[in-house]
Formats: C-alpha cells, structure tokens, sequence
DNA sequence: AGCACGCCGACT
DNA sequence: GTCGGCGTGCTC
C-alpha cells in the first residue's frame, strides 16, 4: 500500500506529495508518520491512502513509524487545511501546524511529571537530627517543615531550603518520588454557575439563532447587552444535543471572568486553548477535544482549528477584534475559516459585536447573514456621557501636559467620591522619541527604520518594532549636545505626571511592558477590580472585555492616534475602539463619564462615535469603500519582498514588477491600482523591503494565484518574498 | 529545511 | 598543490 505524504518542512522546494510505501494498517489519512526523508528522518502527515503510485517505485521509501494511534487530523481538518494552504497561500506544511498543539511536533515529551519529597520513615531521623552539626538550622528546619505537610513538591522545598534538601537526601533521611502531573488549567477557578434568567429579548436572540436556516448571524448587541448569557445558552442546548462548539474571544480579554463561568457552566466538558497555558496543558487539552472527551473549545483565534468533530456551534466574540487576523503566516481570516467549519459541519456561526467589523456589517445587510440587534443594556443603565476635549485650546493656553482641564478635574472629582477611572493611551514607554535639542537628531534603530522610545524604568531605549534595547544616551550620537528632549508621551510618562498631580492616588499600569509574566495581565487585572488601585493606565489591552462596576471615567488621551494611520480600516478601528474604551465606565451602580482628548474635534468619526451612532458611521464608511474602491469591494494584495541587501532586494522587486505587470495587460479592467514602492518602514529587523500593492475586484482567485506562483518563485536565497490578502496593517 | 555536490580564492 | 567558501538542487 501507498501513501501521500506532506514532509514536515515549510519551503516552496518540498511543498508537494511525496509517496511511501506502508504494510501496517495503522496507517490512516490524517496520521502523522516518521519518514525518511533525504538522509533524515522526519515527521509528516498522511493525506491518503492508495494502492498504486505515481512515483518510480523502486525510489519509494516505506513509512518508518505511525506516531498516534488515533490520526491527529479528521476528515474535516484535512479538508481544512486544504483551504488554508490554498486561500492563504502558505505551504501545506505550515498550513498543518494550525492543527497540531506546538509540543506534538519534533517528538517534544508530552507527560509531566513532579518530584516530591517526604522523610523517610524507615530512616532514624531523630538520629540524624543528632547527627547534625549545630549551625545545620536549614536541615533541622526542612525535618520540621516535612513533619508538619507531609509530602512536598522538590521545587518547593528547594526555593524554601536550597541544599540541605540534598544534604538530607545523602543521608537517606528522604524519599523523593516522581508522579505524572494531571494538567488541566484552570480548574480551581472555582465559582459556582449563576442563575441567569434571560430577558425576553436574549431568549428571542436563541430562538433565532437556533431556528434560522442561514447558518450565519450578527449578534449586533451594544456593550452590557448581555450576549455572554446567550451564548453560554446556546452552548448549552449545543451540548445537549451531543453536539461541540467552538468559542473564540480575543486574545487578550479572555479574562478570568469568561473562564470562570464557562468551567462553572460546563465544567470539564471545556477545554481551554491558550498561549498561556504550559506546554503539557495545552497537549492535554488538545487531546481531551480530540478523544471527544471534552465538547466546548475556548480560545482565541487559534482554536477555530480545535480538533473537535460533530462542530455544533461556532461562536465568535468581539468579531471586528483586530486579533482574528494572523499576523504571521499562515495569515489566515478566523472569519473565514470559521465559515468554511461552519458549512462542512451544517453549524450555526454566531459573531457577537457591539461595532461590527464593515465587512460583516455589509454581508448582515445584504442578507448573507441574519442580523439580530440587541439594542438595550441588560441594567437599563443609559451609555456613558462623552465629552470632547479640543487639545488645539488647551495648547493654545499653554498646557502642554498630555492631560486637558476637563480630563484633571473629572479625575479629581472621581477620586474624591472613590471610584476609580481608566486612562487609555496606545503607546507604551516613556516618551515616543529622543530629540537632541542641538542637531535635531532622532535616536533611530540600528536594524530597522524606526525612531527609538525611552523606557524610563530600565533607562533604555527600546525599538518596539524588532525589540533591541539599547543604552540610553547621555549626549547626541551625532553632534555630542548632552541636551536632549523627549517627545510624545507613553504610558510610563502618564503614571509618572499622575503621581505628582494626585499623590495620594494609587496608580497602575498595564501594557506590554507590565504583564510580560504568565499571569501578569490577571493579576493587573485582580489588583484593579478588588480596588486596590485608583487609576488603571493602559494601551489597547485594556480596552476589550474587562467589568469593572467601579469605573465612573475614562480618558482616552490622544483619540486620533489610529486616525492618522495611512489604511483604510483607521476610521473603523478608532471607532470601534472608542465605543469600546468608553464602554468600560460605569457599568454598575453610578452613571459613567468619558473624556475624550483630540486635536481634531469636528472629525466625523469622532462625532459619530460619541453619539453611539453606529449605523451612521457604518453608511458613510461604507459609501466611502465602494467610492474608493477599498475592501470590501476589492482585495488588496500586497507583495513584500525583502533582503538583507538593498541592491538585491530592489533589482528584485523591480523584476517582479515587471512580472506582474504582464498579468495586469491581460486584465486590466480587475484592477483597480498597480503599484511598486518603497514599504512605509524601509527597513525592519536589517532588512530591506519594498513592496507591490494591488487592488483587485472580488472574485478573481485566478490571478491571485498566478501573483503566488511569480512571488514564489523569487523567495529563494538572500530574497524572501511573500503575498498578503487584505493584511491588517501595513508596516 | 537540511544536506550533498560542485566550482573559485588563500594557505601548509 | 589542497582546504573550504556557500550557490544550486534534491529529497518519495
């Protein structure tokens, strides 16, 4: 018998069937196998089974080992992952890993174990204790500790007593045993499941959702309009029907919270996928939805490629959130994939949002999808209030502090009545440059085309693109002034100014910088809602997914930052982020206040945003797409070629261009822009880049496949070149 | 991705 | 004369 086979290695050269020859029956499509491969021996992935080959035979190679028992991949996740290579023009290898927990691959261990230690009860340990030299205390101290706990974790005791564990276990005092650790995260959350009485409104939403005949529906409900309990609803009828769900959030609020009720709710029948979580863990969870044994996956974009079978029901969270489009290859749409599951399996797709996401918005109106609108907050408590601050007055009047006058007093009249407000601004660091006063340079990253920020904390300069850190200066680089100025303001800068404009307030900041630990964002997050801070300082993490009933302010401190991004999704981001932020004050108990600071009031975005006048801003923006001819009307495609060499790169990029410009003669009227240029960050990590942008008319995958095929063919050597659809941002 | 094979500069 | 640089090509 023979087999096709993908290697498990992602290069354009091997991304293609490679055919073994196997006699084991265990060998399924959707196995992974060990085979040989050169002179190597590496892992792939069984697609299917045959009994010819097309390959000369006497050259095939018999499959050496099947690693599972069980195939890793379904029917489905082959088919899936088809797609993905296909659509997101990656090789298949790569396309595979989505589906594989990272520690399956290149054989890692799997099983955990711990050591313990416990005193030896055949050992006469009154006659150590004897035995030991007086200044011993650690030794006598961990006898003492194991009398009093019994067995111990090793890592425990060793923190706490450092070698005379060792000592002790010389003198055969211990006995330390290894037992295989059960991992299952967060299972002492604890909290027990509310009972939730639906509003008539929320009960319609499942009635509709569950009777409709399009698979696909908007949940369009504002913040604190109560679509979690929905959810945990239709999971709930999903799993009584001895159907599996998939849950996605975003990245980031996948809080506490969400968690707690969800265990609370169905306890072990969750599986949590999770970058956080251990290796082990996630290998454990992984396997506990492929046995079937766990129904519900919950997690973030990643888990749309749970290994579950029966798919029910996919529901996902915050469905605009920026974070449901990969970054890095595979450059998947979580949407899209969510489609393609949804249809195979006949499940019901659920995007739940507050400020839905053009796209969506535009497929809910033309009746691809259904839309049900849940207008009104579960507590009837109206929306918070905002203001808007004109930052060109306050200038004018010659405040240059990153605060207006209406923002300081409300957080002054806030602390005084002991509620708590949140700062948002989306920039980490001290201050965003370093200007020499004299010469007027700007300290710059070595390796990519970026002015540097000043982390005050380490006194370093942190490039926030690549991640190098370097000394702060104490002069100019160029001209050796000592005179040297900061500009722009991060959020170490604001914690900084609020210490000296309220002392006695309790500050606490939370980015990138802050919870770089596991637990880091929970435990920012638990100081601030146990109130054991006043003010919570932030970028974009604190915006999603966060109830915190003692919020009465918010300030959103420079509101136009993602308006001067030069991509055509900036109105939709400010937007929804502003609804968003704004959305976390004044949840329970008191009505909510938020200021918004801008150096361009009269901004229709803004305008519309401080209405809550979602449909309005979603017709405009819409006109202005279609206008423009801007997704989702067209595909833009991007083309990034970068090298090392600057020369090379360039010579390469032209040639390309030159390439596809034979592709446009022939059909010129699907495209709506051409273009080769420079990329807006010249240079990034000591790489050179440029790049060729195209707007293409929908529906035209033959020509996208034609520009992968030309891409393609340049990534070799001292060149990588890669293909973007509609990416996220353009850096 | 690796690794082998293959063609041109500085060394015992 | 060789040792070794990494450019090109193959792996069922």
């Amino acid at each position: 018998m023979f087999a096709d086979v993908i290697v498990d290695i992602s290069h354009s050269e091997a991304d293609k069937i490679f055919e073994y020859s196997y006699s084991d029956c265990g060998v399924l499509p959707g196995s992974r196998v060990l085979v040989p491969f050169g002179s190597k021996t590496i892992e792939g992935i069984v697609i299917r089974t045959k009994e010819s080959c097309e390959f000369d035979v006497n050259k095939i190679k018999p499959i050496v080992a099947v690693l599972e028992e069980i195939p890793a991949l379904t029917r489905e996740t082959l088919s899936l992952s088809e797609y993905v290579a296909k659509t997101c023009y990656v090789s298949k290898a790569l396309s595979f890993r989505l589906f594989l927990p990272a520690e399956m691959r290149k054989g890692r261990v799997r099983e955990q174990f711990v050591k313990y230690a416990a005193l030896n009860e055949n050992a006469d340990i009154e006659e150590i204790l004897s035995s030991l030299r007086k200044n011993a205390l650690k030794q006598r101290e961990l006898i003492e500790f194991l009398r009093a706990n019994g067995k111990s974790a090793m890592s425990i005791l060793n923190e706490k007593f450092g070698g005379a564990v060792k000592a002790l276990n010389d003198k055969n005092a211990l006995i330390i045993t290894s037992e295989k650790r059960f991992r299952s995260p967060y299972k002492d959350l604890g909290g027990t499941a509310k009972k939730v009485v639906l509003t008539e409104k929320q009960r319609g939403a499942i009635d509709f959702i569950q009777n409709s005949e399009k698979l696909t529906t908007l949940l369009f409900g504002v913040t604190g309009s109560g679509k979690t309990e929905v959810y945990l609803d239709l999971i709930d009828k999903t799993l009584k029907g001895g159907k599996s769900t998939i849950m996605l959030v975003p990245e980031i609020s996948l809080t506490p919270q969400m968690l707690k009720q969800l265990r609370a709710r169905f306890g072990e029948n969750a599986a949590i996928m999770h970058s956080g979580l251990s290796a082990g863990e996630r290998y454990d969870e992984w396997w506990r939805l492929r046995t079937g044994e766990a129904k519900i996956a919950i997690g973030a974009r990643s888990a749309i490629f749970a290994p579950v079978e029966n798919l029910g029901l996919i529901i996902i969270d915050e469905e605009h959130d920026g974070s449901y489009t990969s970054e890095s290859a595979p450059r998947y749409n979580t949407v899209d994939v969510a489609k393609f599951r949804s249809s195979y399996n006949g499940a019901k797709l659920v995007l739940g949002s507050a400020t839905p996401s053009v796209e969506s918005f535009m497929n809910a109106e033309n009746g691809q999808y259904n839309l049900f609108e849940l207008p009104d907050r579960i507590n009837q408590k109206p929306l918070p209030d905002i203001e808007i601050a004109d930052m060109r007055k306050e200038v004018r009047r010659g405040n240059n502090s990153p605060f207006s006058s209406i923002l300081k007093d409300e957080i002054a009249k806030c602390l005084e009545k002991g509620n708590q407000a949140i700062l948002f601004l989306n920039q980490r660091g001290y201050s965003k440059t370093v200007v020499c006063t004299e010469c007027g340079h700007v300290q710059k990253c070595s390796s990519c085309d970026v002015s540097l920020t000043y982390h005050k904390e380490d006194d370093s300069l942190l490039c926030h693109y690549c991640g190098a850190k370097y000394k702060m200066i104490k002069a100019c680089t160029e001209c050796g002034s000592p005179y040297i100025k900061y500009g722009g303001f991060g959020t170490e800068k604001i914690v900084a100014d609020l210490k000296t404009l309220f002392p006695s307030a309790r500050v606490l900041r939370m980015d990138r910088d802050t919870t770089t630990s596991k637990e880091g964002h929970f435990k920012i997050l638990n100081e601030f809602s146990s109130r054991n801070a006043d003010i919570l300082v932030g970028t974009q993490m604190i915006a999603k997914g966060h109830d915190f009933p003692f919020v009465t302010l918010v300030g959103i401190l420079d509101a136009d930052m993602s308006l001067h991004f030069s991509d055509f999704r900036s109105a939709e981001r400010t937007f929804q982020l502003i609804t968003q932020v704004a959305g976390r004050s004044g949840r329970a108990g008191e009505a909510g206040k938020v200021v918004l600071q801008t150096y361009q009031p009269e901004n229709h975005v803004l305008r519309q945003a401080i209405n809550y006048d979602y449909k309005g801003f979603f017709e405009r923006e819409i006109s202005i797409r279609k206008a423009t001819a801007f997704p989702p009307f067209t595909q833009i495609v991007r083309v990034l070629v970068q090298s090392e060499n600057d020369e090379l790169a360039l010579t390469s990029v032209k040639e390309l261009y030159e390439e596809l410009s034979a592709i446009k003669k022939v059909r010129e009227d699907c495209f709506k822009f051409f273009g080769c240029m420079k990329a807006p960050l010249k240079k990034l990590q000591g790489k050179y880049r440029y790049q060729i942008l195209m707007r293409i008319d929908n529906g035209n995958e033959d020509i996208l496949d034609s520009v992968y095929k030309s891409v393609n063919a340049r990534n070799k050597g001292k060149i990588n070149a890669y293909m973007e659809i509609n990416p996220n941002n353009l850096t």
